[in-house]
DNA sequence: GTCTATAAAGTGATAGAC
DNA sequence: GTCTATCACTTTATAGAC
């Protein structure tokens, strides 16, 4: 219970709050403000005040998830090229520094992890138009980078190539976090737990194979425990 | 310029083009009754008038476009189990037999290209909520005979994570209607063409990749010319 | 910072004339 | 079938009292 809070008072927290979970179950486009300052007790004219309007709510709420996530994945897509020490970066690692902080997120947030995938699939699904301006050179820049590294364990595949190939995997990866839901009631738990940790180790065999389509392995260590994964 | 036409009036499909158009361009839930009627030149009260109302409208629309798609889907997956006679298709011709009748739908449509995949992809997105009950029960048919088919040449791979294999692929098609129209902006015309069918062959290598992954291929013709798929 | 009251515009739907 | 007029309601946003 501190005062010391610089800009956040409890109210503009409790609005936050709320939006989040609105837009994760119902989507940006059918949320009204009264809908937001009723689930957060608030007065209809809060959300004016602190945010400036409903877009203005938006624009916080999205570069509030949006922007550790990318610093992330610069983070560790960082640390494996220095682990790696100018040798090429597998291509499962890449693909795990591109997607594990979605889903490291999860912990910072108030949100039940059902909704919490809901939203960022949402948020990372956003056409340009609905894209704070600001963020659009944050993923301009991540893009290229990760682009890079990839080109660089595969250079066997074109640019063009590739970047459909990417493109496939942020296709599979939104679908992933938007019906996670759905999918975890179908998968009938044989398994134990089937978290987000196991759909990864899936999601990530399943895009590196596909990103890795017509590329001969390097011969050493070809045939390994091909079912040991340290993601 | 037939005047027999049972029960489309020349109107009712003046809106029904109108709101394909609209629904593409901004999505189901940013679209009112009187954006429609005005681009279709038509009374405020006609869309209540034809079609019951806002709802009904995109139940039509939706079943207009779902039903098509996924009829030309089990003819085509019917064709070639009985091509392959008994034998398992191959993963590359599943693929096609779901993914292409989505494309082969555009000459149907009024719509230019770009706002056809857009729209394609919107309906194929939406969630269980919005889809007309007469369409769940199609959905569940067709997801039980591919699944079959694919369990059928992938026999080592378990049903679960054939579910989630066949997810990412669901994920990177519904991605790729949307976006294509982003992509092909990126995908600067060195290759001629970039049209849908080029993507396909694209989309097709991808995830046929990342459904076989870890199956060991068979021996036969392992080693062909790789680069001639006629998809 | 919080609230009420209200403006100004937009929403889907419908009754009833033509 | 088409149209006008209108209902009943919701939307975002704001002015001004507390």
């Amino acid at each position: 219970m501190r005062e010391v809070n610089l800009s956040q008072s409890k109210s503009k927290r409790n609005l936050l709050d709320a939006a989040e979970q609105l837009f994760a179950d119902r989507g940006f486009e059918s949320v009204s403000v009264r809908d937001i300052t009723q689930l957060a007790k608030a007065n209809v004219a809060a959300v004016n005040y602190h945010f400036g309007g409903r877009d203005g709510l938006i624009t916080v709420l999205v570069t509030r998830y949006v922007t550790p996530v990318c610093e992330e994945r610069m983070v560790r897509l960082d640390n494996l090229e220095r682990k790696w020490a100018g040798k090429a970066v597998p291509v499962e690692e890449i693909i795990d520094a591109y997607v594990r902080p979605l889903i490291s997120t999860v912990r910072k947030s108030e949100l039940s992890e059902r909704l919490f995938y809901k939203l960022i699939g949402r948020i990372f699904s956003m056409q340009a138009k609905g894209i704070p301006l600001e963020l659009e050179e944050q993923f301009r820049a991540l893009s290229d980078r990760f682009t890079r590294a990839f080109a660089k364990v595969l250079p066997t595949v074109g640019a063009e190539d590739l970047a459909w190939r990417i493109h496939f995997l942020i296709g599979a990866m939104i679908h992933m976090l938007m019906q996670h839901e759905m999918l975890l009631r179908i998968t009938h738990g044989t398994s134990g737990t089937p978290s987000m940790e196991a759909i990864l180790g899936r999601f990530i065999r399943f895009t590196a194979a596909g990103l890795r389509e017509g590329v001969e392995q390097p011969p050493e260590s070809n045939k390994g425990p091909q079912a040991t994964f340290n993601f």
